[in-house]
DNA sequence: ATGGTTGCCTCGCAA
């Protein structure tokens, strides 16, 4: 299997970034292409049109793009290195849904998900049973992913914090969409089906983030939230070597207020 | 401190 999941290269490395606007990125995003090399990033929150995304400049680094957009808010990307086949655009399950959220491809013997789930908020709003809703389907999808038997990562920004020790403060976040029971029972359920956690099942340490809010100095003092996830199906945890998250990108000038994970697969 | 900041075809909304 390993010679195959990427042609001549020995590992797979494999990334998430929330960019918040890929516009606004694109020099901090190009320098972490160059400087990181993963074989594939899943991008989110890249709030453009798909035919306005940076295309050309993405291949100059030497990637191609699956891109999903809307205007102004959300969107989804893939880049890799090989060129993406087999792709969907849409999670299954709501028609109606017309959010870009989701993107899902095989690169090399990979498949691989883009997520970028609803934030929720306020609890008291439809927002809220909108991504409850949106993991139900996305559970519902990964178990039918999970017959195959194949190696594939679901990456992506989930707006969930999965325990106490993945906020600064977790009694200020209690009831925040974020960290409500409901949204920590979804995960629950989802991880559950037989996935693995990339970043947590290789490092036991509380208090590692890859979000700072903008506001209030959160990032100045280490405040922030692990939102930002690898879920590996079984096949593709058996073949885990590495995973972290660069807080780098996070401390430069016109950062995103997410910064990338990435894990290896041998 | 019910504050604070960023990005969007911006003057309100989403995060």
């Amino acid at each position: 299997m390993r010679q195959f999941l990427l042609g001549r290269l020995s590992s797979l490395k494999v990334a998430t970034w929330n960019v918040n606007s890929v516009k606004v990125r694109l020099p901090l995003l190009l320098n972490w292409l160059d400087e990181a090399r993963p074989d594939v990033i899943c991008l989110q929150e890249i709030k453009c049109l798909t035919a306005d995304f940076p295309i050309l400049e993405v291949r100059g680094r030497g990637y191609y793009a699956e891109i999903v957009g809307q205007k102004s808010y959300n969107g989804v990307a893939i880049l890799s290195k090989e060129p993406a086949r087999d792709v969907i655009t849409t999670l299954p399950g709501d028609d109606g849904d017309n959010h870009a959220r989701y993107l899902e491809a095989t690169i090399g013997e990979l498949r691989i998900a883009s997520i970028y789930l609803p934030n929720g908020n306020p609890v008291e709003s439809d927002k809220f049973t909108y991504k409850l809703a949106w993991v139900a389907r996305l559970n519902a999808h990964t178990a039918e992913l999970l017959k195959a038997e194949r190696p594939f990562v679901l990456a992506g920004d989930y707006n969930v914090i999965p325990e106490p020790e993945d906020v600064y403060d977790p009694l200020a976040w209690r009831d925040d969409a974020l960290f409500r029971t409901e949204t920590r029972r979804a995960f629950r359920a989802l991880v559950n089906l037989g996935l693995t956690d990339a970043f947590r099942a290789l490092h036991a340490e509380p208090h590692r983030y890859s979000f700072w809010d903008y506001q209030a100095g959160r990032w100045q003092r280490d405040e922030g939230l692990r939102i930002d996830h690898l879920l590996l199906s079984p096949q593709a945890a058996d073949r885990l070597v590495a995973a972290e998250i660069d807080k780098a990108p996070r401390g430069k000038d016109k950062a995103s207020d997410h910064t990338p994970v990435w894990c290896e697969l041998h």
